[in-house]
DNA sequence: CGCATAGTTGACTACGCTCAACCCTGGTGG
DNA sequence: CCACCAGGGTTGAGCGTAGTCAACTATGCG
């Protein structure tokens, strides 16, 4: 995917935006900061908390490469949230009169981003009914299924990669890394997936 | 909020628009069928829930009035869950190729488009994260601020007015009516909230 | 070789779910 | 007017499961 149609951006858009570079712990922008411009992770990962009330933050987005940032920002006057670098990452900053107008003048920009969300909007509904299945281990093999419809189009036996470590996955998954390693333990003993360094594939257990 | 933009949609897609009456239980649109319109629930409450493999449906969104339904199927070809009223209802059903040549003629609709989204993102995204804060009094207690905030400006004391029943509010919050009902008698108990027939009123305990 | 990190396994704890009884309100009908 | 019922809400008791803390292994990197 490419970042917005970034290639095919309008000049007048594309010669405001700049590239930040940000160290591990480096506040992107504040909450209650006024707004500067709109966000994208080029690279690395960036927190999104709110610190609201003093008491313990709340991380309400991490996101990762490719993804934007605080898409509310568009349309309030302040960050509703605050952003820190949780690696060395590189943001795509664009200044938000100048996406605004671009947004709406052009249409493909216009549509560029409305796929954006619509995609985003998928992959948090489907997390978020994740949360709503209570045992790990069918949480877990509801996710992989997913995964595996996602990647190859047939709906039964289906190799998956994943690449990134299973902390990450388990957190992704409202899990301790603990509860996913026993989770997935259980699975394989009960011969729904079969584990092969970082590969998982699952056996068809339609119903 | 109008119904993207009903009043002043181009004629072209607007004579094309109708409105379905459900009945509690009646199938609006099943997984895997060709994607022939788009919804937006405009009275009752739609179900959208997904069977894949046979085993127990996973409900991934229930969309009440002024929702829209399974936003993906406007770029796949058939849709990726299913839709079943959940009480007698009624639903505006948008032509897809109608809409969608509409949301590429029209920028103000596109841009309505984009902000009905962008919202649904937050949204979707607070009660994700809401998910992380294990606790359920902690939880609950999180969600009544950020009502308050939503509702009011100031970030101190607030008054809010929960008008459905404690059943939905702890299903949205993943919890059990029990649980909700424990943890809100626990934080008067506290001293945090006080509660007086439906209306909830936070006290300020910023750190 | 030593260190850091990911992953696994074990033992214990804690918290939310389940099931059940109970209260309270509103509505209906005798 | 009271009896009855239904539903939401509350409270109680017990259980199960995921979290926590800890130890241990394996792998990669300096």
């Amino acid at each position: 995917m490419d970042l917005l149609a970034l290639d095919r951006l309008p000049a007048q858009l594309r010669d405001t935006v700049t590239v930040r570079e940000l160290q591990p712990g480096q506040i992107l922008f504040q909450q209650g900061d006024p707004v500067a411009a709109f966000f994208l992770v080029a690279a690395g990962r960036v927190k999104l908390v709110s610190d609201f009330h003093g008491e313990a933050a709340i991380t309400v987005q991490v996101a990762g490469v490719g993804e934007s940032l605080a898409e509310v920002a568009l349309f309030t006057d302040t960050y509703p949230y605050s952003a820190i670098a949780d690696v060395r990452s590189q943001v795509i900053a664009y200044p938000k009169p100048q996406l605004s107008s671009a947004l709406h003048d052009y249409t493909e920009l216009a549509e560029d981003f409305l796929v954006r969300l619509v995609r985003k909007v998928e992959s948090l509904q489907l997390r978020l009914s994740l949360r709503d299945v209570r045992a790990a281990h069918d949480r877990v093999l509801r996710y992989l299924r997913y995964l595996a419809q996602v990647e190859h189009q047939p709906g039964g036996r289906a190799m998956i990669q994943l690449n990134r470590p299973l902390k990450e996955v388990a957190i992704e998954l409202g899990l301790t890394p603990e509860t996913l390693s026993r989770a997935l333990a259980r699975l394989e003993r009960e011969g729904r997936i079969s584990r092969q360094n970082q590969g998982i594939t699952l056996r068809n257990s339609a119903a």
